[in-house]
DNA sequence: CCATATAGTACTAAAATAGTCCTATATGAG
DNA sequence: CTCATATAGGACTATTTTAGTACTATATGG
């Protein structure tokens, strides 16, 4: 299905939430009531995409979270990341060492072309497109895809 | 992660195995020893494969599967297709009043519009990429990106 | 100093996925 | 005509992943 996990349905759900008052502080509570996701969910989120510094938290009574970036400057990838770790769509490409066919493969170098790909469409995507989308719009990517002998490492960020 | 499951990846090196010899016929326990993909695995792709017109079968004695197309005329889109179903990132843009907050929910028409940027990328890298990788290539992408009032349908492909 | 809010960790239940096995059916060769 | 070979299809099980919960610690403002 090449789907993304709940929690990171949960996460745009809350950040397009938090994106429509970006100036205001939201405790875990009130985003509870205004999505209606769990508030044990939400709080998981929000820690997950504080510790890859989208939100920023503040501690202690009238504390809560905001963007740590405006709308425009944050994209998809990124929020997916925060919440899935590194976007690669096989094993291998991630970690080395876990497939007995690893020598032999020869497409591992085209896993990561697809990655990019996908990477770099999911980049362009930004959480301000989810706040207040426009009617349409096109965005031109140019893809620059790699091949074997070039896998690049530049997909991979800890999570 | 947005990964596709290990299904896909063997799906992936079996018709990268198939793509280096289009004209003759390959039964599956040839795949098994050309990939060391277990035999029921190989077999279950296969079958996957057929079902959704990538690969042809021929039964019986001297029997086994060819593309039904040039490696250039099938693309990863259709691959992961073939094997996952529909490509969507959330359960919401496939299937239609298994979220509560459906009638409230602004952001599912954003996350086709997701689908689409993935769906783009996918599409734009065939089977021939992976079988002759060239050293480098770019692709050009206008990225028609849809948006909220404007979900369209042309993802979704029963599998 | 206390009510409020986040931080961190560990645990449990549910769902998805991978992989296996068995039986039926079609086909070419001898 | 018959048999060895190969695909077709379905059911089943074990494993892994994911979602969700609970509990304790820590920080902060009034």
């Amino acid at each position: 299905m090449l789907r993304v996990s709940k929690l990171t349905d949960y996460a745009t759900v809350i950040l397009t939430h938090i994106g429509h008052q970006p100036s205001v502080i939201h405790a875990a509570t009130d985003i509870t009531k205004a999505t209606g996701v769990a508030l044990p969910t939400v709080s998981k989120v929000l820690k997950l995409l504080t510790k890859e510094a989208i939100l920023t938290s503040h501690r202690g009574s009238k504390g809560g979270y905001v963007l740590t970036k405006p709308p425009t400057e944050t994209n998809i990838a990124e929020i997916i990341m925060a919440i899935e770790g590194p976007i690669s769509m096989t094993e291998c490409s991630t970690d080395e060492g876990i497939c007995e066919q690893e020598s032999s493969c020869e497409i591992k170098g085209n896993w990561n072309l697809i990655n990019r790909a996908v990477y770099t469409a999911l980049e362009a995507v930004t959480l301000a497109d989810l706040v207040a989308p426009a009617n349409q719009q096109y965005v031109n990517i140019s893809l620059p895809v790699r091949l074997k002998g070039q896998v690049s490492n530049d997909l991979k960020v800890e999570s």
